[in-house]
DNA sequence: CTGTTAGCGCCTTCAT
DNA sequence: ATGAAGGCGCTAACAG
């Protein structure tokens, strides 16, 4: 049972005061008599009174809600994502509702209708891997609640976007084996839904491309993120009867599975075979070797996303145009290619 | 700008029917016509209608809607906390707002105050390493709205609780140092606030003088957990002119943290010194050597502090008495004590 | 089976 | 400077 919590009636009856004299005083409005304004906002005090929320959002048909919707947050990318968009959100006087999908399209789609439900003025959003249909998005654009996509983005939607220059990163690094000598360079990709997936294998043929090396289909393996594949894969590539010299892989978890394999096998980090990964999830520096990777400016990302959904909320009658923000990224060198 | 959301009037407006017949329709209230129903649903299907939660929530004064607010989500196991928790209430039809205090008792006040905004009826709380004063907790029973800690407790509140058997779990790990034949073995503690830190500082006393074996306060270094203390600290305990042979650090990032410190310094492990961590998280088991250390059952602990929220949510009329589970935990012996 | 009425807590005209 | 009335979207009696 909830106790009554303290409304201005209570405040008015108290005072004797009418509920819209208290409201005025509450809210600040100039035409309340001093001394009426001082005793009702020391009543309200005293008696815990906090202002309800929902009777506002009801009246305004504005929540001052933001939801953000993410595939995971095990790893601790999207954590960072999320507190730095918190950040800028909360400054701008915007609460946030976080829900996971759990890369699952299903969880993403119920997530989905609890947010609409929840009558969020807007939501960021990544989007699960398994995620191939975007009509659960496009709800929102039809209600006039603006979505920005971050990271995993969607180009078939006409909305405000943030990546990180996801190709670039992807060449520099295979051009970085390529300068230490690599040529058979395998690529552990993602699933083709993930726009960053595609970039980053683009990334890949074209640093091999532009340095004359012929890509060979068997180096490169598109697999479903999940680790016990990532450990089925290496093995496989270290057992092709020429094995590769190098492993780009996709993101930081699977470049350090490729190094517990590749180390149980006795072989040599960078010698025998170098690895890269993408991300810079902090235990990249502490494992050994080091695991050389491409950092992606995680708070920022929150932050950009965060700022071009208020900028969309800000336009009072017609939204601005979508706008698309790509962040670069740095390539962190460490021993499991520079010995 | 946000664009008319379509409401029960409309659909009643159009299909000439009263709102409370298409409210019937929609909540499947037995007393509506088949024929009828069908209709309103189509419709309703049609335009995208979304039952507004907001003026369901003004009208049952509950939001369906759980808080909860963690001191930091960068490592695991908050997130992993959260995942738990929410599975259990989303099952129960509890929507989840989650907030992080950052470690700040300024922002855990401040969330405080904008979980009561938000009208939830319940929140599960970590709190922050600052907090020593706990009105801003008292002001949720006044108004009757339960509230669980988990992992972080406090023991001067009436409400319930789930915490992992500290004291048990850092005995069996202080008792493993003893019988690897360690002697001196320091302890890196947390700050007093927190219930875990004491009681994991008391597990290290009493294994300690169960066999015999004199505390020295030198060897106990209480610290704010943050990593650039940690490193100094350990440098401090290998600068002591008898420094230990093993240490238990009060968690995983300070005993990475040490592990680092330590191989910097061409120190063996676990020979010249042994390490021990606690919480398992992920990266104990990557590095090198592997990291022993007090695991804690970490989904367990967000799904019964969510089933303790709902047992205090369930009664009608008078709360239930609030419910204390403390969780076992478990030592996993890896490399860093046992060559 | 369906319509009417009232009210959740608040803000906002319109009166006074 | 204050009060009265209406309405945000919805559900729950109470009538038919």
């Amino acid at each position: 049972m909830k106790s009554h919590q303290t409304t201005i009636i209570d405040i008015a009856k108290t005072l004797n005061l009418s509920k819209s004299t208290v409201s005025r005083a509450l809210t600040g409005h100039p035409n309340v008599k001093p001394k009426t304004r001082e005793r009702v906002l020391e009543l309200a005090n005293q008696l815990d009174y906090q202002r309800n929320q929902l009777a506002i959002s009801l009246l305004t048909n504005r929540t001052q809600t933001i939801g953000i919707m993410v595939p995971e947050f095990l790893s601790p990318f999207f954590p960072k994502v999320i507190i730095g968009a918190q950040e800028v959100l909360a400054k701008a006087g915007y609460n946030v509702i976080i829900c996971h999908s759990n890369e699952s399209y299903e969880t993403e789609v119920a997530n989905t209708r609890l947010l609409l439900a929840s009558r969020v003025d807007g939501i960021l959003v990544s989007h699960t891997k398994e995620t191939r249909n975007f009509e659960h998005f496009k709800i929102f654009e039809r209600k006039g609640i603006p979505v920005v996509f971050f990271n995993r983005i969607v180009e078939e939607l006409s909305v405000s976007k943030v990546a990180v220059d996801d190709y670039e990163g992807a060449y520099r690094a295979v051009e970085h084996l390529i300068k230490t000598g690599k040529r058979r360079i395998a690529h552990l990709s993602g699933p083709d839904s993930l726009t960053n997936s595609r970039h980053r294998l683009n990334g890949y043929r074209d640093a091999l491309a532009n340095h004359q090396i012929l890509i060979d289909p068997a180096l490169i393996i598109s697999y479903d993120l999940t680790l016990d594949k990532a450990n089925i894969y290496v093995n496989h590539l270290l057992n092709l009867p020429q094995p590769p010299d190098a492993l780009f892989a996709i993101n930081d978890p699977t470049a350090i599975e490729a190094l517990k394999v590749i180390k149980s096998r006795g072989l040599r980090i960078p010698d025998d075979i170098a690895v890269v990964g993408f991300s810079d999830d902090p235990i990249s520096a502490l494992i050994e070797p080091g695991l050389t990777t491409v950092a992606q400016p995680v708070d920022e990302i929150g932050q950009q996303a965060a700022q071009l959904l208020l900028h969309q909320l800000a336009a009072d009658d017609e939204r601005p145009e979508p706008e698309l923000v790509v962040l670069p990224t740095q390539l962190i060198v460490r021993g499991s290619t520079v010995s």
